[in-house]
DNA sequence: CCGGTCCTTGACCGATGGGTCAAATCAAAT
DNA sequence: ATTTGATTTGACCCATCGGTCAAGGACCGG
């Protein structure tokens, strides 16, 4: 999907994620998103079947995206509590370059369309859900890293990490949606000492 | 607003929760909301200016319905501890419930319009925030207990209190979108150990 | 110079969007 | 019984919606 991608398809891309992100799904018609990718209608329809396809793509881009971001921190050497506050350092900054920029905090895109959309659309769907696999498999390690770190005796369980990891990704949609709503992405760090205590919290959660 | 309202317009009003909740706002158009209420457009516009009014009245009520659940919980006789997890039930078993009737999680109507719609629509906004706000107010309370039996001695100041409730509000719609995401309504009750881990934290948040 | 494939054009389609309006109906209050 | 104001009706407006299509370019290996 990603080798050699047509420029004209790729531009429609970040088009998209640009302006669903901004606008909401609904909001954005195809006319206007052609307008805004330099691109005739008929152009768009050679390449997507259909708008909810091009925002499927334009999940799992931003999805690969941020996903490489938090590979990246994963695999650095820094202290696993460390990684795990550096995640929430990602669409922080994400979402203060874009007010900087556009005026406006813009949350995530994979949040913004799983409570616009919910089930409709299931190519949609299908994206955001691999969307999460995607991220929890980046984090996972993480996680795992810092219970072995608390508690070097005690044997992981799969299921364990996998419940942190919703955990910490909800972590992460709280803060965006808060920061969405007050327009002031610092809610999104607010919430790093949470997963802090959350990962060491004497009761085992 | 609440006294004497017109029967038309609050069905319309619950209509309009209904729909939106389980679709978005622009999936919904102004027939369908119509339609499903047994209602002309004419008497829509005679009640609201807008459809964008008729979302922020929608807003009003449903945040006045969960905040009261939220205060009943606050001036029960449970322990702070208790009270605290009792929150995540609210909207849990809301979801639950529209899981077990509609098929599927609908979130929360602010949480999912504040992605939605973010700045646009000034007085949606308006109506998003005032929810966080009322919400924050029946939560507030409860976390100072919470501070106040944990460390008697020392005072609580209003900024720290405020951060806090900022925090459960992200716990709850993490947890809420994680639930929509996966049609899963154990997310939101998963985020509730989190919240105590987060207000009995050693190191202070 | 050819044939074929990929890309692009822009006019066009029926349906639906949010919103308006003049006229009809209803419920008191006089 | 009449007036008055709030409520309700349903036809109507036009812009925009997502999507289609027949025709042309652009670029290829041969």
């Amino acid at each position: 999907m990603v080798f050699m991608m047509n420029p004209t398809q790729s531009h429609l891309i970040n088009t998209a994620i640009a302006l669903f992100l901004g606008r909401g799904y609904g909001a954005v018609g195809t006319a206007e998103l052609c307008r805004a990718a330099g691109v005739n209608k008929g152009t768009f329809y050679h390449f997507f079947a259909s708008k909810a396809a091009l925002l499927a793509a334009a999940i799992a881009r931003y999805a690969d995206d941020l996903g490489a971001e938090f590979d990246t921190i994963a695999r650095s050497d820094l202290t696993p509590s460390e990684k795990l506050v550096a995640l929430f350092g990602v669409p922080e900054r994400a979402n203060q370059a874009w007010k900087d920029d556009d005026g406006v905090a813009q949350g995530c895109l994979v949040g913004n369309m799983t409570l616009e959309l919910g089930g409709e659309e299931p190519e949609v769907r299908a994206a955001t859900l691999a969307a999460l696999a995607k991220w929890k498999a980046s984090i996972r390690p993480i996680l795992a890293a810092c219970r072995e770190e608390q508690e070097p005796k005690i044997p992981l369980s799969d299921a364990q990490i996998d419940a942190d990891a919703n955990r910490i990704i909800s972590l992460l949609q709280g803060g965006l949606l808060l920061a969405k709503a007050y327009d002031a992405p610092e809610h999104i760090g607010a919430m790093a000492p949470v997963a802090l205590a959350m990962m060491t919290a004497p009761a085992a959660i």
